[in-house]
DNA sequence: GTTGAGCGTT
């Protein structure tokens, strides 16, 4: 797992040192203080650099959660990411029970990368699972991501 | 161990 962050600092480092060296080398006769000024913008930009790449990440990530209804009580949440898989990415899938007795509700809720959520919805809303037909809608309440 | 419209847990 390497971040943007670590990335750009490395990037940084290796550029600073290169910079020592040709100042030392007097090849373009550089003082002390334009290698401060180089440094100084490098530490500068880095940072940007960074979150905008964090940024970019963030909105391929964008997120959808969708509500799955009429699930057989039998259904575990490996076969729901299964089944929702085949449409896009799962983040995850939380099949609600009663928190008392731990006995299945029915239903439950999908998180689904936002581009293939409706593709999915379309595809598994009164399909067939489990000889059982599924409930599939946009979740209602608690919108994690807004979707544009 | 049962049931069958629904929108929820840290």
């Amino acid at each position: 797992m390497k971040s943007p962050q670590a990335l750009t600092l490395i990037v940084a480092l290796v550029f600073s040192v290169a910079i020592y060296f040709l100042a030392n080398s007097n090849v373009f006769e550089l003082t002390s203080m334009s290698v401060a000024v180089v440094a100084f913008v490098c530490a500068f930009i880095a940072p940007l650099v960074g979150k905008a790449e964090a940024n970019a990440q963030e909105a391929d990530t964008s997120i959808s959660t969708l509500y799955v209804g009429n699930l057989p009580y039998r259904a575990n949440e490996a076969a729901v990411r299964e089944l929702f898989s085949e449409y896009g990415q799962v983040q995850s899938v939380r099949l609600m029970k009663d928190k008392h007795t731990g006995k299945r509700r029915g239903f439950g809720f999908v998180e689904i990368s936002a581009a293939d959520a409706e593709q999915a919805v379309a595809s598994l809303n009164d399909s067939e699972f489990q000889q059982r037909t599924l409930k599939v809608r946009e979740a209602k309440e608690r919108p994690e991501q807004i979707v544009e």
